[in-house]
DNA sequence: AATGAATGAGGTTTCATTCAT
DNA sequence: AATGAATGAAACCTCATTCAT
């Protein structure tokens, strides 16, 4: 007797998933080109051929994982603009967010910075991985200009201090990871702020 | 022919070191494993065979970029090392000498984090890279503890500083890169600097 | 309950002639190695898995195609030798009966084709599929012989009639297929007979 | 010392011409889908490699063999339409020259052939083979209304008579191959034109 | 010193077939 | 009887590397 269509549907979800979680864990360490289908197909626990019934080619499985990032760090960033707060207090709670974020799932980042540094991946995939930035970005300026008319801070160039600011984070988000002597200091929110600081 | 054999070795200089600038771009954009020695050979006006009369291998040739690009930085730091002045002007003309480093030879840049970012490259060349990170935060150290002493630079936890200074400049090197909405602004040293103010 | 099972055998005889069918078609395009066991199965609207519980395998499948075709083409035949008339009646008969043959089933035609000329295919297939030929040569040439004797068929050797003849209806069965511009010319029986008169 | 240009090229000519004769054998044999470039490397005596260093892809490799040999027969009808001669003369040599072709590069006849009949084969190949056949069909079909002008051909519908004839020649190249009884009869010239004759 | 023809290992992908349900 | 998820064996193709010239 067939399974039944719910039974199969549940399967294939939870598959799918498991493969994407996988895959994004070794994309990050490895990037596309190194990353292999066999890698991923042994850590994940079945059959390389098993992967291509869940996505069409290698590709188009980094473009899931990317997209799958991208889908979870807009939500969360949604969440947070419709949060009440002072300028300030949105901006703590963004940088404690997007910190947090990066502590639990540093895979994500580290994929996303693959996927942006190698221009052997296909521009579609970069594209998507560059909204995933410019998007963040775009919420650190509205914040920051929010900041600046609310006297909460200081009063130079908004894209000066986007650039600042997200700099810091991507840099605090990847030097982490390879960086074994600093791997253990937690540096606060409140000094990270400190660049945006009147 | 001793005369003959000079310029021999002149021209063998030459071409070694045009190669080693035509793979530092090539490893910049492609990375280890999708940097073609064809690729290499091709910009390099020469052919594929003769690449290996001056590296043993791919990965060897990542490695020879590496330590030169290390060398070169290492010499900047200890030139800047021994120039006199009060810490905090040794900290602005670090700054300035790393910023203008990495919008001179971006490529330098990327190689060092492609190396850093994948496991796939040799653990022995990633070492390296590691290491022309980690005389970078050392040097950043001692200046940090020096300015703090002088009353110059806050008094935090020097790691916690280091950590946050070296990631500001190396998410503003990688950053630049892909950002193009905000690779025309140009932040000003004061303001990087602004993080290890008291 | 008999009658159940009744059923249940003239459902199995039923789709086993189904995918007969529906097979013959597809390896009539692609040949064997080509011809996806998965088109043939949707192409049945049944499950790939379903197939293998009819044909133990795609090879076995074909030869099930084959063997099917020549029981057909030999049940003709046999029909055919035992009508009454002239040698030239039975030959004139026979060339309408494979030139209709051919009209309505091309796909059988395809798949000995595909299958005589591919050394892919398992020889013992080919060999079914040479019997096809090899019987119908043998009725030719008993046609002509006859006809030779009976003073309707030119005299010359036999085998070369019968070659000439056969070809003939090869040529004609495969080439109408994929020659547009001549798919519409209907040659007429007694002309192809042309090449046996005397 | 690098080998001379001329050398190489022409290493480069006879390699391409090797493994195109081979190849044209193997597709003969097993068509487009089963031929294995292994198997065509082997044949050949050099690393699969190599192939792909003169062809891009097998399906290129078998349009190169298809060009060749659409080339070959084009060439040959060319200066059969240029020789002199009374219609039938002209049919009598063409006739030759196509029975000659066929029996000594059965694998032409084959390959085209096997990529007329499977819609495996990428539809640009696939014209490319069918304009073979149209070729020789455009040449028959002027041939045999010149003979019926000069009433050494039979008054019947041009195209059905090009049809026939054709089929005659395409049938004894294909069925020849495979029918071991009839592989060594040799049907004479004037009984295959006997199809034509008033 | 220099070339580029040649090799061969290894990766991605496809699909016939099996098997749990 | 029926499904379709899962396997695994090839096959194509790409390159780093070697080597004859």
């Amino acid at each position: 007797m067939p399974r039944s269509e719910q039974a199969n549907q549940q399967i294939r979800d939870e598959r799918r998933r498991q493969i994407l979680n996988v895959a994004a864990e070794i994309f990050a360490r490895k990037g596309l080109a190194e990353a292999r289908i066999s890698d991923i197909a042994a850590a994940s626990g079945i059959s390389q051929g098993l992967i291509y019934r869940y996505f069409a080619s290698k590709e188009e499985l980094l473009r899931a994982v990317i997209a799958n990032a991208l889908d979870q760090v807009l939500t969360g960033l949604q969440e947070l603009r419709e949060q009440p707060g002072t300028p300030w207090e949105k901006l703590y709670r963004l940088t404690a967010y997007m910190w947090e974020g990066m502590r639990r799932r540093p895979a994500y980042v580290h994929v996303v910075l693959h996927t942006l540094i190698s221009e052997a991946v296909p521009e579609e995939i970069r594209a998507l991985a560059r909204r995933y930035v410019r998007e963040s970005y775009t919420f650190f300026r509205e914040l920051i200009v929010e900041g600046q008319q609310a006297g909460q801070v200081v009063l130079a160039d908004p894209e000066e201090l986007t650039l600042l600011y997200g700099s810091l984070l991507q840099g605090l988000a990847t030097g982490a990871w390879f960086m074994d002597d600093y791997s253990e200091v937690q540096p606060s929110i409140e000094r990270m702020l400190r660049i945006l600081k009147p």
